[in-house]
DNA sequence: GTCTATAAATCGATAGAC
DNA sequence: GTCTATCGATTTATAGAC
């Protein structure tokens, strides 16, 4: 209320950020990102409408114009922001991992990052998740990108386990990571925290995962 | 050219047929119900309007409201029916098999049977499946009863196994039938038919759920 | 920066001719 | 049964006051 008003507002907080203090521009405009997610998670695209966006923040929809140029610069931007704090959160909690954890660990790291993402993080996240094969193309062709670079990371993941001889050599690791993610991605339509919490969950997911469900042999051949 | 043009169309052909000639008031109901699929698949509710609709079978947006009261009544339909083909599709794959079958087949059956709905059957599953989160909360709870029986039905072939010893008794059948059915679902996102046919794939499913992707130990303790 | 006011387009739905 | 024409509501986006 008497600084930083209005005069020395400088740098943004987001990338390459210079100086420490938001300035209310920056904080307006996450918070109508904000209250997109909110809507786009809840509703979906071409559902939400600027007004409704507006009315989740008190302001007019008018003045989300100037923060953005249009409806869908608003909408790529969150979808853009919900891939990427999961691929963020994902590796940071892969890398934080010893150097020599194994592959099972690791994928149990990200495969709980990704649903604490999900699930706890969020709007963004569910956002993305929901709408992306329900958004204008154009939209989803800039979102592939990330996309892309995250199917690598779990790629990159499983290929190492199955170099290091852990996960066994005739597995499809292109399905196997495309059931995990797609499995865990569904959650946000079942999952009930006060039922299971998600260390748990990812906990036994990759025990289906690497295990199988299958019983084992009641008794062992009499050798 | 000749003799079928408009005359005698009569009855229906979905349900308790009574006569075998299809009406043509039938049948454009159904290439209404098609686009209107079609739609929601590729552009989600919402984004569809009465007017894109009509378009693609070349006739008026106000024509529709001839068979349909409003636009949520034919979405409701489209939803309807696309879970209820996956439905019928996978019932019947698993009650054809035989009465000793185990619970491994069954399952394994009732993938491949959901999967060839969902990506051979087309827009009416697809766009159930994709929009049901996003669509109003009326027409959700109108879906919630198939929706429901399904999942048992699914929840009893894994019970089954377990009671029969094959699956493994401290795994978590809830979360297994949640993971297998969510990441099928999702192939509608990766699926290309050219790489690797629907049967192979729910086999290695299959696989990967019962058996696991984890490599069996290597040398056998020495005992 | 945020507002009011409004333009321009599009939507769902109805009325009524044919 | 299908059409044209249109109403009324809602949408995105802009113009301009403050």
């Amino acid at each position: 209320m008497t600084v930083q008003t209005s005069g020395n507002t400088s740098a943004a907080e987001s990338v390459s950020g210079a100086a420490k203090k938001t300035r209310k521009s920056e904080k307006t405009r996450r918070k109508i990102l904000d209250a997109a997610a909110y809507c786009l998670n809840h509703q979906g695209y071409a559902l939400i409408s600027m007004q409704t966006i507006a009315e989740h923040i008190n302001i007019r929809a008018a003045s989300i114009y100037y923060y953005f140029d249009n409806k869908d610069d608003l909408v790529d931007e969150v979808l853009r922001i919900g891939m990427e704090v999961v691929f963020d959160k994902v590796r940071d909690a892969v890398e934080s991992l010893d150097a020599d954890a194994t592959c099972r660990e690791r994928v149990e790291a990200a495969t709980l990052a990704h649903l604490t993402a999900l699930l706890d993080y969020g709007d963004y996240t569910s956002a993305n998740i929901r709408n992306f094969s329900l958004v204008p193309m154009e939209l989803r062709r800039n979102n592939l990108a990330v996309r892309r670079a995250y199917a690598n990371f779990w790629r990159e993941l499983f290929e190492h386990g199955r170099q290091s001889g852990e996960i066994n050599a005739d597995v499809d690791l292109t399905l196997t990571r495309l059931l995990l993610i797609g499995g865990i991605n569904w959650s946000t339509d079942w999952y009930n925290p006060r039922k299971l919490p998600v260390e748990q969950i990812s906990k036994e997911v990759c025990r289906i995962f690497f295990d199988g469900v299958a019983a084992p042999p009641t008794s062992q051949d009499p050798v």
